[in-house]
Formats: C-alpha cells, sequence, structure tokens
DNA sequence: GTGGTTATATATTGCTGATATATTGAAGAT
DNA sequence: ATCTTCAATATATCAGCAATATATAACCAC
C-alpha cells in the first residue's frame, strides 16, 4: 500500500475532471474542488491570462474558507498556471509563442512515445475498449459542440495514457494535455475560425487508434506525432 | 511578464535545492524551506518510505507552524513523495519494483531526448561550460563522498536540461531525477556495495558533454540513454 | 468462554477567522 | 524632478475549532 501506483489509481477514480462532469458529486476535499474548477476557468479562459486573482473575492465567490483557496491557488502554481508573487497579487500566468513552443514540442515527442508503448501494450480487454472509441469517432458527423470535440479528443488520449501502462507517464502527459488544451483555447479565443478544423483532427484519431488494435508501434508513434503537431500548427497560424 | 519563463527563472534562481546549500540562505517563504528540507530527507531515505509523518511533530522539529508544514506536505503529495490520508495520517510514499522500472523508463526515453536537443542547441557560451564541468569530472579520480558523486552528476543533467532550452522539459526532467535519486537511496540503503560503481558512471558524463560540445546529436541520445540505463540496472541488481 | 457488534475515546487532518508583515503607489516635502 | 513617508492592499502565518477515521473497550447473544 502507499506506493505511486495505488496513489494513482485512486486520484484518478475521481477528481479529474475539464469537462467531465463529476465533480459536482465527486467527493472529496473542498480544497480539491476549488482548485478543478478554478483551473478549469483557466484552461477555458474565462479566468483570461492576467487576470488578479484576490484570495478575499474567491472564498466569497466559491463560498468556500481561505484554506482551501490558498491550497487551489498553491497547486495551480505548482501546474504553471498562475503566478503568486507575495504580498503583491496572484495571477493567471500568460502565454506567448515561447510557451506555445515549448509545450507542444515535450508534448508531442513524449506523447508520440507513449502511443507506441501503448500500441506494444494493448491488452485484449482493452482493445475491445478501443474499438468501442473507434466506433463513437466514426459516427461523429457534421459540426459539433467544442465541449463534445474536446472530451472527445481527452478520452482517447487519456486512453492511450493509461494502455501505455506507466502511471508516471500518465501523470506528466496529462499536465502536458492541460497546458497545450490553454493554450488552444487563448487561440480560440482570439481566432474562432479555428474550432470547425478541430473536427477533422479527431479522424486522425480513429487511424491512430487503429494502428494501436493492430500493435503497428512505428504507425502509431508516427500517427501520434503528426496529431499534436497539427494542433501545433493549426495554433501557430493565428497567434 | 508572468510567463511561464519568467516563473521558471525565479524559481530556479534559489530554492531548488538536494545538496545545493543554499537553502540555508535562501530569502524565500517558510512553507519553501520547509518543503525543500522535507524532500530532502526523503530522498534521502533519512525519512524512509512509509514513515509517518504527524503535521505536530513536524512544527516541533522545524520550529515552524502549522501553515507551511501544511504547505510543504501538500506539495509533496503532488511531488508523488508523500501519500495524504484524510483524518489518518500523512505517510513518506513506498517504492517497489514498478516504480523502478517506470521511473527510469520515462526518464531514459525523455532525458535522452533531451540531451539530442542539448547539442543542437548548445550556444558558444554554453560550450565554454561545459567543458568546465569536462575538467571537473577528469579530475575526479580515486573514491569520492556520496555527496559529491551526486552533486557532480546533478550539476551535469541540469546543464544538459538547461541547454535543450525548453523550461517544462526543465521541470519535468527535474522531478523524474528526484524521483530516481530517492530510488538510489533506497537500493543503496539495502545494499551499501552499490556506492564505489557510481564513480565509473560519472565517467559516461565526461563522452557525453564531449558529444554534445562537438554537436553530435545522435552520439548524445545514445550515451545519454545508457548512463540513465545503467543506474537503472545497477539499481535493479539489489532491489 | 467466544465471536461479533456497538459505543466511545483518541488522534489526525480539514477548515476558519484573526493577526503579522511586506509591497506598492501616490501624496507631499525638498 | 526626486526622494521620503504613509496609507492601502495583498499574501504569510498562526492558533483554535470542527469533522472524521481508527482503535479500544464494553456489551450482548449464543
Amino acid at each position: 500500500m502507499f506506493g505511486y501506483a495505488d496513489m494513482h489509481r485512486e486520484r484518478n477514480a475521481l477528481k479529474m475532471s475539464v469537462f467531465e462532469v463529476d465533480y459536482e458529486a465527486a467527493e472529496s476535499t473542498l480544497a480539491e474542488r476549488t482548485y478543478i474548477r478554478l483551473r478549469d476557468d483557466i484552461i477555458t479562459t474565462q479566468l483570461p491570462p492576467g487576470t488578479l486573482l484576490r484570495e478575499a473575492e474567491l472564498m466569497k465567490r466559491m463560498d468556500v474558507g481561505r484554506t482551501p483557496v490558498r491550497e487551489a491557488l498553491q497547486r495551480l502554481q505548482y501546474d504553471g498556471f498562475v503566478v503568486v508573487s507575495a504580498r503583491r497579487g496572484t495571477f493567471v500566468s500568460k502565454i506567448d509563442i515561447n510557451d506555445l513552443t515549448a509545450v507542444y514540442e515535450a508534448r508531442a515527442r513524449i506523447e508520440s512515445w507513449a502511443t507506441r508503448l501503448a500500441a506494444e501494450r494493448l491488452r485484449e480487454f482493452e482493445r475491445q475498449e478501443a474499438r468501442q472509441l473507434i466506433d463513437e469517432l466514426k459516427q461523429t458527423t457534421g459540426p459539433m459542440a467544442l465541449e463534445d470535440i474536446l472530451a472527445l479528443d481527452r478520452r482517447v488520449h487519456r486512453f492511450i495514457y493509461k494502455v501505455a501502462k506507466n502511471p508516471f507517464l500518465f501523470d506528466t502527459l496529462d499536465h502536458y494535455h492541460n497546458l497545450s488544451l490553454r493554450i488552444l483555447y487563448v487561440a480560440m479565443k482570439r481566432f474562432p475560425t479555428l474550432v470547425p478544423r478541430l473536427e477533422d483532427v479527431l479522424h486522425d484519431q480513429v487511424l491512430m487508434l487503429e494502428a494501436v488494435c493492430k500493435g503497428d508501434a512505428d504507425e502509431a508513434e508516427r500517427i501520434a506525432m503528426a496529431h499534436v503537431m497539427s494542433f501545433e500548427s493549426e495554433v501557430r497560424k493565428v497567434i
């Protein structure tokens, strides 16, 4: 007990949100819920980069005490989503072109490798899960709501991370996923026409999942790299 | 201002310890210093896996209030160094063979890639820094104190991370470095004869740095991978 | 007497509100 | 214009209370 794998399992049983509605029902600490709410608001740019976050204000708005707010802000600081300047203020961190480059560079490399691992390590029961995902993806035609696109994208990625069977890598990639998601939102806010193209991106994932199912590691890795980088180049055009 | 790069720079100006004595002088918050002290104690197994960490006890021992202690423990929780179980206790996390495999697998892959980047992105003034490191490494002969070996190892790795010029990657790799360092300590505690072999490992780093200096990305990547994995296989023998 | 259930005491973290202290920006003196 | 002072504002810290999980002991049925 009390090893990393246990911790990891428990932590992912609930708690991981970004559009997974369960955080209403999630039985966890106030601090945890406050963290998730704030993080999602930052990722979706409802709290845009540069926003001043006052503890007292957040306490009122979220109807919790000082401790949960502080713990949430600190955790966001470690994630890189806010910058705490002692006795000056806490701000939502800014994003620039260098962040875009660095985040996608790292994520593309690490995630494509994880996809290779997934192809090598897929078990039979997971193959069924993959087929189901593929079916869902194929049924999505026509214009979709942004949240649905991203929720589906997230499910596919988290599936891959899980199948790669390395809990540390899972956490690393989930973090990079959140970072790049915020960058995407910032870009979309400035350039709303970006949205429709995202649908095309979903179709890459069918090919990727099929490669994983076939156990074709080279092909899976190649597609994953292209998939992440296609986000990057779409975003780069408008930033 | 307030972007990730600024944050990253500031955070690394002081604060990052593990045997860098500056955390006595470091002008930062109590919570930060408490975090670093506890983390180092956990990494070096002065606080072995499974240890119960009582807030009240730590307050007395470190002569700080509850807030800094709590913030430190939470941060350690996000790092994976402790497991907080509500109203039951906070424990130093355990380590098993799966953690060893997963951490080194991820670190080897990511770090060898970062070393490739470093070889590609090295600037002239950094080449001088590298030469200096190489000289120091070459002068180390005969038996060394464990702390000196690891401090030197750490310096080399952090130099590589820096030259790769991706702040997100830097943080990711620093985290993996801390994780694998603790695993190494746990292994050494069980099998003290491991220590001397570590000296040999340092000599790999000369070759690695020279490859980076030459800009030979393929060679640098290959050596880095072998270097990290040699730690892994040494540790695996005794765990 | 033994096994199992319930009540209670204790230990531990979760949370709150108040206080301490540092930073900032602007008013006022030079 | 420049420096100094001071009030406003923000986080950092503290001490105490609340809530709950766990262990212990008392109790009861058999």
